[in-house]
Formats: C-alpha cells, structure tokens, sequence
DNA sequence: CCCCCTTTGAAGATC
DNA sequence: GATCTTCAAAGGGGG
C-alpha cells in the first residue's frame, strides 16, 4: 500500500518514552503512600470538587448524565463514549487497577457513525438515526466490586458508567469509529486509498488492509476475523468476550462487540446506504461529519489572511489533527480516572493521566504508540493534502509562552508552564515550590489511581523481546520520526541540570536509553527512601527521558 | 463567551 | 539539525 511508514508498525516509539516518570523520589510519591496526606488531599480534593463527594450519590449520575447534556450533540456523544468505554473495560477487566489494555479500542471499530475528527457537532439525519442507540449494558454486575475500596462511593461506581444514557441522539462510540473511507479532500480523492478500499462493485468503501486502517475504524468484513487483528494483543488480552453483551442487554448486535465478517456485512447492509452517498461537503460518506471535520464555524482568527483567504478557509472544514498516543490514551481513561476520582477538572485529570501514562509498561503504551500511528496513516490517506499547519491559528491564540522570566528553560513552552492563576493553585500547600506542581493533584490520583495498577504495569514491564517487539522500533526517516519517543531522549537534555548517562545523540539509539532502567526497580513508590542508586537512576533517568516534570522543576523558581 | 489550565506527542516553523 | 510553537481532547475556572 501505498503507505508513508510501511505501516510495519515499527516507528512506534515507545522506548525511551516509558520511563518511570516519577524522578527523585520526591514528597510526591511519599505523599501517595502516606495515608494521612491522602486525607488531607482529599479534603483538598473534596474542596476541589464540592459537591461530588457530598453529592456522591447523584454525582456519578450525574455526570453520566450532566455531560453529555451539557454540550452539543457531537461532544455529549463522545464524552459518553469515554464512559462507554470505561464500563467495558470495568465489565472484561473485572478491575479497575489492571493495566489499561485499551479495552475501548475494539469499540472503535464500529461502522462509522460518525467521524472522530469532527467537531462541528453536526450530524446529519442519519446519523442520528444511529445514534439513537442505546447502551443498556453498561451497568455492569460485578463492576461494582472492582471499585477499589477507597472509592468515595464504591457503589456507585458501576453507575458511573453513564454511558448508557448519553445523549439521546449521539452516539457513544461514533466518535472512534470512522474515517472509514470518506474523502473530505473537495475533489480530490485520497489518490492514496488504495482501488481495493472501494468496492470495485458497489463503490462503497471498503476497509483497507487492517495494517493500513486505524483500529477506530472500521474494518473491512472478514478483515478481522481472517486477518491477524492489528488489536489481537487486545483480544489476546481480553481472553475473554468483552464484547459479551449482557444477554438482552443490547437490541442491536453492536458491531463494535464483534468485529467479525457477520458484523461488517451487518454494517455494510445497515450504513451502506449512507456510505454510497455522495458526501456532502466536508461530511463523511455516511453523512456525518467526519470526526477530523470541524465545521468552518469555528472561529477564524482575524488574523492575517486575506478576505479570499477567509473565504476558503470558511468553506473548508476543518480537519482536526489526528490524535497521538497519548491522547489517545486520554480518551479512553479520562473517564475512568474522572469516575475515580471526583475530580472534575481537565488540567487535574490531566495530570493524573499524564502520570499513569509514564506508569504504563512499554506494551501498553506501545499500543498506543501503534494506534496512534496508524491514525497518522489513516488520516494522511484521508486527508492527503492536509497539514498540521492548516490547523495553525484556528485555536485563537495559544497561550503565548509563558512570560519572558522564565526564559532559561528555553525550550518548548510546553513545559514551561504552569502559572500562578491556576485555579488549583490553592493546593500549593501540598507542594509548596514543588518541583513538580503536579504532585498537588497526585494526591486525588493516588486516591484514584491506583498506584498498584501501575506498579503492577511496570513490574511486568518488559524487557522482554516482545516487548521490544511491541515498542515501536526503528522509526521510518520521517520526521515523525522525532516524534519517536527515542527522539525524546533529546528534549529533556537542554533543562537537565545534569545525567550520569551520555544523551543519545538525536540519532544514536543507545540502548541505555531505550531500555533504561527497569521500572520496577526505578519506581519511586517502591522505594520507600530512594536509595542512593535509585536516585541517581531515577533522576538520570527522569531526565532523560521526562521532559515536563524536569521542565516543572526548573521552573520552581518561579 | 472565550481563553486558560494540564498532559504528551506530532508536526510545522524557526533559528 | 536542534528548538520552539501549535494543536490535538477535555471541562472546570476565571476574566
């Protein structure tokens, strides 16, 4: 095919990018392990989120159902998907602390209901149609019990799992699904899309190769079932029918449950009709937007285009980029860890999933580095004109960097971060110049997040071939390759104060570094007093590969 | 109402 | 080639 990276799957770049993200086994972690600080975080945490302790009853309800009503259709809908998501993985995992396998990914693969990279929020008739649906089963049984202890309402944690009530008309899964094989480009089909992802017959797009297609979307029929899944270490993990849909529990055989030949052509008979039809502008063959689609509403900054400029850029959707891996991640356990926690606010959260992604082991994260690629690959064979630079200046205006004071740092603005007026600032006390003012949220992730669940990741961690195998190898010369996490190994390097390890050139890939120090043994958590070695590890290590605690720390002098 | 915050990663832009 | 910047998601908070 006619692929950019090979779609070997093997310039994923997970390596050097898992690195046991904790450094210097500071107050953060011992925070996690003190039991009294948990108490003081959480009635921090409870400040924080008011009332969803004290609400605990109504909350989880409610945020199952407050969501997805809140915002229009298209967002409601996928904020239910991540509920959807989270209440499968709680049913086939049976525990909230197993490493995330990305369970929700197989829902992915649903016909497209709607295309992930629209935000427009506007769905067509159809669409509609489909999204109608219901999920009836996430309630699941035995869910409940997987709620780890300290869950401030344990029981309703298995109510959590809103997603069954999203929104009437979107649908949950539409958002991962999709990119099926519209071509947004106005006249210009993806050359890219290769004649067998048409149906020579009908015309209708067929999944290309599974290797070719992103696991969001749609597989062709029989794809799965002949072909080695690009998830199989999914459904190799799950060893279980996740899918398995309380008997009853669904009207329609969700396509996403099993992806199999049975439910692609189900699907192919159910959307074909809206797949042949001719697209609208900007909308998926299905008629619903596609999910990289964003409607031309969104703001466009007066900036400095020129009035034809506008023009265009008003009629052209607007084409999302695609999600990376962890962003990918994001979607999928921002729901639980909102579910575990009560905190409601993106930037804690985020913070929270920031750090259970640098506790996933190489495999996991590898999956996503996997996912993420082959959303690259779809999206480029989707959009083969767009470019990231097309999106550039439609956010308004980013956040300028941060002021002029920090400048040492230099590098990214990124990590530079991290001011005053956040709204969490009141948590200070806990980290006071903290080196890493994310440690103010650990507490909340420490009451959710179970750390077990990372440890547990990382014991396993590794160092396996397969895991080798799994990490994304040798990236193609592209300049995703930077993106590589290897390539990370350079970023921290400039705010490293100091390493016990040479830096990796850009191009050398030591081994070191790709393989850094077992986790396990690295792990703050683990160590109660750090020793001595476990420091220097951990800090080396850290700088090496973390950019932003390290980038937070530098910036403590502020 | 809009932007910020926060996270990592990808990719374009700049030096 | 190394850095820097922007944008992806998300949703509460602040101006």
């Amino acid at each position: 095919m006619p692929q950019l990276n090979g779609g070997g799957g093997d310039d994923l770049g997970a390596n050097d990018e898992m690195i046991s993200f904790k450094d210097e086994g500071e107050p953060e972690e011992k925070i996690s392990e003190n039991v009294s600080a948990e108490r003081d975080l959480d009635d921090v945490k409870s400040s924080l989120v008011n009332e969803s302790e004290n609400n605990s009853s109504s909350s989880d309800s409610e945020q199952a159902e407050r969501r997805p009503q809140t915002r229009p259709d298209l967002e409601s809908y996928e904020k239910a998907r991540d509920y959807f998501s989270e209440a499968l993985r709680r049913q086939q995992d049976g525990g909230f602390f197993k490493s995330p396998h990305y369970p929700g990914y197989p829902f992915l693969m649903i016909p497209d209901l709607s295309n992930p990279y629209i935000s427009n929020g506007s769905l067509s008739p159809s669409a509609r149609t489909y999204l109608q649906m219901k999920w009836p089963l996430l309630d699941v049984p035995g869910s409940a019990g997987l709620k780890d202890s300290r869950s401030p309402t344990p029981g309703h944690l298995s109510n959590k799992v809103p997603v069954v009530q999203h929104a009437h008309h979107v649908h949950p899964l539409t958002p991962l699904i999709t990119y099926s094989n519209e071509h947004f480009s106005p006249g210009t089909p993806p050359s890219h899309l290769s004649p067998e992802i048409l149906d020579p017959k009908t015309g209708i797009p067929r999944t290309p190769h599974p290797s070719e297609l992103s696991p969001y979307y749609p597989l062709s029929p029989g794809a799965v079932g002949s072909i080695a899944h690009p998830l199989g270490w999914f459904m190799q993990q799950q060893g279980q029918p996740m899918y398995s849909i309380p008997p009853g529990g669904f009207r329609h055989p969700y396509p996403a449950l099993a992806m199999n030949a049975s439910m692609s052509s189900l699907v192919s008979s159910r959307f074909s009709p809206h797949m042949v039809t001719p697209p609208p502008h900007g909308l998926h063959q299905t008629g619903i937007p596609h999910p990289a689609i964003v409607s031309p509403a969104i703001k466009q900054e007066p900036s400095d285009m020129s009035p034809s400029m506008h023009k265009e850029e008003d009629k052209r959707p607007h084409i999302k980029k695609p999600l990376n891996a962890f962003m990918l991640y994001m979607k999928e356990m921002r729901a639980k860890v909102v579910a575990e926690c009560t905190l409601k606010e993106s930037a804690a959260i985020n913070q929270i999933l920031g750090r259970r992604w640098h506790s996933l082991s190489r495999e996991e994260q590898a999956k996503y580095y996997e996912l993420a690629r082959k959303e690259r690959q779809l999206h480029s064979q989707l959009y083969p004109g767009w470019s990231a630079r097309d999106n550039y200046g439609k956010r308004k205006k980013r956040k300028r960097d941060n002021k002029p004071d920090s400048k040492p740092e230099g590098k990214g603005s990124r990590s530079i971060i991290q001011r005053p007026r956040f709204s969490f600032s009141f948590l200070a006390d806990f980290s006071i110049r903290s080196k890493k003012q994310c440690v103010q949220y650990l507490p909340s992730e420490k009451m959710c997040d179970s750390p077990a669940s990372s440890h547990g990741s990382m014991l396993d961690s590794p160092a396996t071939p397969s895991a080798a195998l799994a990490s994304p190898a040798a990236p193609a010369a592209t300049h995703s390759e930077q993106a590589q996490p290897l390539s990370l190994t350079t970023k921290p390097e400039g705010r490293m104060h100091h390493h016990h390890f040479p830096l990796p050139g850009s191009h050398s890939t030591t081994p070191i570094l790709s393989r850094p120090i077992p986790f396990s043994s690295l792990h703050p958590s683990m160590l109660s007093p750090p020793s001595p070695f476990h420091q220097a590890a951990l800090h080396s290590h850290h700088a090496l590969f973390q950019s932003q605690p390290l980038s937070l720390v530098t910036k403590q002098s502020d």
